[in-house]
DNA sequence: ATGATAAGTGAGCAG
DNA sequence: CTGCTCACTTATCAT
């Protein structure tokens, strides 16, 4: 109907008007075909296929139904992935720093500031004992004498 | 219509039916409806209830338009999301596999291949006066508190 | 026959 | 009034 139907007049809402059978609409709807032929004998040609049309209506009726459930299942689809996506990018952030950090530290060691700060030979005493206040520290002394290196680490 | 409404009979396929009046169905639905009130100038009510009536259906045909547009959006927006989801998880898996990479190797160079003599804190004050035995030794102290490597070596 | 879905309609709410 | 959305109906398509 998409090229200028008749402007109807309005439609009287129709009285709700119970059913002409004793078959309740449930009835109707859920039955098998076959039984519901049984209960069709001796009817009129036309009130069987209005009945049956009914039964009909009432199914898409169903369907109708389904498809909305099936539209706000979506929404919530929806809204669902776009929470666990953001839950899945604060842990990427949150391991992209754990992993610069790491990376920082792992040059650092490996070719960084090894420019040693020179400090007097007395003060090294001193320095492995602040070393105390870092309790996660560790305190590593090197000693290089020609083509051996001994290594020591505090218990 | 919840209820058992009549079981009406099939309804006849309407004719398609030309517009009655000049206007278009398109004019009649996008027109302002203070031009439209001009040109409802001499007809019958019931003419001019009719023909609100149609524009009125005409607007919500395209409503429902936008709404089946709008549903069928929202399941690209599944699809878009869900797409996404999976690409930041394989970005996660990488990072993480990077990750572990770097921490082994920083582990390796941390502490690989030395695996430092356990001692005695105070030890460590003998051990590097000792180290003046070998002329060309040189000591270093390393103090690593988390994620900093502090160093120094003696003047 | 059955199920699903597009299009269209009126009801009713919100702005 | 306008726009939106719901529930329902009908028309189709596919199984």
């Amino acid at each position: 109907m998409t090229t200028s139907p008749k402007p109807k007049a309005l439609k009287v809402k129709e009285e709700p008007k119970k059913n002409t059978s004793v078959l309740s609409d449930d009835k109707l709807v859920s039955m098998p075909i076959q039984e519901l032929n049984q209960h069709l004998r001796g009817l009129t040609k036309e009130e069987v296929i209005r009945l049956r049309q009914w039964r009909r209506t009432l199914k898409n009726q169903g369907y109708a139904a389904s498809c909305r459930i099936k539209r706000v299942e979506l929404q919530k689809e929806v809204e669902r992935l776009a929470q666990k996506n953001s839950g899945i990018k604060l842990k990427l952030d949150a391991l992209r720093s754990k992993y610069q950090a790491l990376q920082t530290f792992a040059r650092t060691i490996a070719r960084g500031p090894i420019t040693p700060t020179k400090v007097a030979t007395t003060s090294v005493n001193t320095i492995v004992k602040s070393a105390k206040v870092y309790p996660a520290s560790k305190v590593i002394v090197l000693v290089t004498s020609p083509l051996l290196l001994h290594c020591w680490t505090a218990k």
